[in-house]
DNA sequence: GTTAGTTCAGTTGAAAGCAATATTATCGGCTAC
DNA sequence: AGCCGATAATATTGCTTTCAACTGAACTAACGA
């Protein structure tokens, strides 16, 4: 019988085979038990138990490659820690997030707002800003911990005078106290900070070492039986995620994301059960996405010279060089009406492409007949049909 | 057969030009005294 | 007068071009046994 595509959305409304709670594989999700942080937790605890008397707890900086559980335990332990006492209150606030909290009016603003001060987006001067929070801050009349997630993007963006702000402002507090605390992933951003503020924020560092394959297993186990229903997960099937995320950094969030994926394609597939085949699908895509991505984002010269490559290894021609890639390149520039860059500069772009991974190129002495680039382009077939697809999109290929 | 020299087809590095972006300086309007 | 936001002026940055030196093995030719 054939079915129509209301039928989809009738069998998605009835049926839910896979999952049955998708959010718990979402990276924002705090679940009810953290695993294999004990040690962290303990240190962060220790460190911020004097708030629920209402004293002030030292400055903490946290450090810790993605997906290793810096945010996630950060809002656990201190959302708990806000549930035990009325002394505390906690303000958590991710630097990244462009237009809310990414200059120091914007992330002042957002943090008063988060006290129930409302400030216009612009137009008042910074000073009456910090005047605003920290009158809010006052009124709150508690010890206010605050913690600012990817803190290095901010301080990269803005310099670190907001800090040095920030790391004094309890001076001019009399009931309330707070205390910071820093986030980030690059462990070696607090060198480049002003030495006043390096030593006042990290007054307590904490570390976060990336997950071993079988912590990424036990935690993956757990939001898997909150996110499938019954009998769906195949053998191996966590495993194996576990392994591959391993793999990278023990990254939770790429781990997650697999299993997510996974777990998606058995779906859209209509199947029963998710299986390895289907956490390799899964690592195709994300791998596929990730590398489309990143074509997407270079710039239009970029994705000429690619495609010039690309046209070229199509037809079929055997070692590809500088010169085969700049002739064809000169045609995709007249075709689609870009300007020409100089052969030095090609160069130079195939030198990045090929630190990108998307084509592999090495120099080579031909002897008598020069020296060269050789250039290949190792892209799966899929990953090489979207990049062409984009690439026509653009008008550079077709 | 060896050795020294050539040659090709780019590679690589430095310096400088140029445009876009970020930072700083300046100006006019507004409030507070 | 002092301060704000807006605008103009300046500095920084990133990309690109120009110039020029450099590369390294195939190829050649001269050398010596």
């Amino acid at each position: 019988m054939q079915r129509t595509w209301k039928d989809i959305f009738k069998d998605y409304n009835t049926q839910q085979p896979i999952f049955k709670n998708k959010d718990a594989l979402s990276d924002r999700y705090v679940p009810e038990t953290v695993c294999h942080r004990d040690e962290q937790m303990k240190h962060v605890a220790k460190i911020i138990a004097p708030a629920i008397k209402g004293d002030k707890p030292s400055n903490v900086f946290v450090y810790g490659n993605t997906g290793t559980g810096k945010s996630l335990i950060l809002v656990y332990i201190t959302n708990e820690m806000a549930r035990n006492t009325d002394k505390a209150r906690v303000l958590y606030v991710n630097c990244k997030m462009k237009r809310v909290s990414d200059t120091e009016y914007r992330l002042l603003a957002e943090l008063a707002r988060q006290l129930g001060r409302d400030l216009p987006a612009t137009g008042l001067p910074t000073v009456e800003v910090y005047k605003t929070f920290i009158e809010a801050l006052e009124a709150e009349g508690k010890t206010v911990i605050l913690i600012l997630d990817e803190i290095d993007s901010l301080v990269k963006k803005t310099g670190d005078g907001i800090l040095y702000n920030l790391t004094r402002l309890d001076q001019d507090l009399s009931k309330s106290k707070i205390s910071l605390i820093g986030i980030s992933n690059d462990t070696s951003f607090a060198d480049g900070l002003d030495p006043r503020v390096k030593s006042s924020l990290s007054e307590e560092e904490i570390i976060f070492p990336p997950y071993n394959a079988a912590q990424l297993q036990d935690i993956l186990l757990q939001r898997a039986l909150l996110a499938f229903n019954d009998g769906v997960l195949g053998e191996g099937v966590i495993a194996k995620c576990a392994a591959l995320a391993a793999q990278e950094h023990g990254d939770a969030r790429k781990a997650l994301a697999l299993l997510r994926i996974a777990g998606e394609l058995a779906e859209r597939e209509n199947l029963l059960g998710i299986t390895t085949a289907d956490v390799d699908s899964a690592e195709d895509k994300l791998d596929l996405d990730r590398v489309v991505e990143v074509v997407k984002a270079q710039p239009k010269q970029s994705q000429a010279v690619l495609a010039a490559a690309i046209r070229l290894s199509e037809s079929g021609q055997k070692n590809i060089q500088t010169g085969d890639v700049f002739s064809v390149y000169e045609d995709v520039c007249k075709s689609s009406g870009i300007k020409m860059l100089t052969q030095r500069r090609i160069s130079d772009l195939i030198a990045e492409l090929d630190m990108l991974g998307i084509i592999n190129s090495r120099v080579i002495s031909k002897g008598r007949y020069g020296r060269t680039r050789e250039i290949r382009i190792l892209l799966g077939k899929n990953v090489l049909d979207k990049i062409k697809a984009s690439l026509k999109d653009s008008y550079l290929l077709g």
